[in-house]
DNA sequence: GTGCGTGCAAAGTCTTTGCAAACCG
DNA sequence: CGGTTTGCAAAGACTTTGCACGCAC
C-alpha cells in the first residue's frame, strides 16, 4: 500500500465515524509513513512527533494510536518489553509476516509465511471460532547472537 | 507430566541454581497445579496463595513467578489486557497449543496445532535464525459470541 | 458556534525495588 | 550462622483520565 493510500485511508475512516481530521493525529500517522522504525512504542512515536509540532502532547499520542487501532489502521504489538508497540497494519502483508525476536539482543526481524490458510478451517471445525486476525512470535537467536556465542566458546 | 513431578522438578532445579525451597515458593507453584484456572496473572496467583498463607505478600509471588519462569517451569503469556498471564509449562504439550482470544467475550480458548515443525526449518535456512519457542495467538469470535450475534440479528 | 479533541497534570494499574527482619541449608 | 528470601511500602514504568481551552466542521 502507498504512503499516501494510508493518509487518505485515514481520512476516509475518520469521515465515516464522525470524527476529526485534526493536525495532531495527521502527524502522528506520517510519523509511521517516515520512520523505518517498524515496531515503534508511544515514546517512539512521541519523540518523532514533537520534532515537527512540540505542543503535541504524549496523551495525544496514546489517544490517536487508540484511535488508529480501532480503525485498523495500526496494529498493536507486544514482545514483553513492558510497551506496547504499533505497526502500520498493511493489509496485504500482515496476514504473512511475523516476528522473531531475539533473546540474546532483543533484535525483532520479520519473518513471512502464510499460513494462516491452514489452520483456519481446522479451528472453524473444531471449535466454533471464527478466526479474524492472529499473532505469531518466535524467539530464539539470531545469527549475529549465534555468532558471538560461538566466538566466545573457541 | 504429572503433579508431583513437577513439583520435584521445581525442587531439583532449586538445587541445580542453588537456590532455596521455601514455603512461599512451594505455595506459588502448588497454586499452579491446583486452580482449574490455566492462565493466571500475579494477583491471581496472589488470592490463592493468600488463602493458603495469608503473610505473602504480592512482591513474592511476582519474585517466584519470574524466578519459574526463568527455571522454565512457567511460560508467560500476554493477552493484551495490560496484565501477564502465567501456565504452566509442560514441554510435551507446550509446543502444540496456541490461545484462541475471543474478540467479543474476553474468554481464551486452547488450540492444539503443531506446526513448528513446518516452518522451523524454513526460518533457520531465511533468516539464520534458531528458533527456540513461539508463541501463537488466534483472535477471532467464539462460538457463543457467535450466536448471541446472530440471535441479535433476528 | 458547538462539540469533539487537545494539553497538561494528576491519577491509575501493573510491576519492581530498597531495606530490615526472617529463614533455609 | 551467613547469605537468600521475604514483606512491606515506596518507587518506577507505562497508560489513562479530568478538566479547561482550542480547533475542525
Amino acid at each position: 500500500m502507498k504512503k499516501a493510500t494510508v493518509m487518505s485511508t485515514l481520512k476516509k475512516k475518520i469521515k465515516e465515524h464522525q470524527y476529526k481530521f485534526t493536525t495532531q493525529r495527521k502527524i502522528v500517522l506520517q510519523a509511521f509513513l517516515d520512520s523505518k522504525e517498524n515496531h515503534m512504542s508511544a515514546e517512539d512515536v512521541y519523540e518523532i512527533v514533537h520534532e515537527e509540532n512540540p505542543a503535541i502532547g504524549l496523551a495525544t499520542v496514546y489517544r490517536s494510536l487508540e484511535l488508529f487501532t480501532s480503525l485498523e489502521l495500526l496494529k498493536k504489538l507486544d514482545f514483553g518489553d513492558g510497551r506496547s508497540r504499533y505497526e502500520l497494519n498493511d493489509k496485504t502483508i500482515t496476514h504473512s509476516h511475523h516476528h522473531l525476536i531475539c533473546l540474546g539482543c532483543g533484535k525483532v526481524v520479520e519473518f513471512s509465511y502464510d499460513f494462516l490458510n491452514d489452520v483456519k478451517d481446522k479451528i472453524q471445525k473444531e471449535n466454533g471460532f471464527n478466526i479474524v486476525d492472529y499473532q505469531l512470535k518466535f524467539y530464539g537467536y539470531c545469527k549475529d547472537c549465534i555468532k558471538k556465542a560461538n566466538n566466545n566458546k573457541g
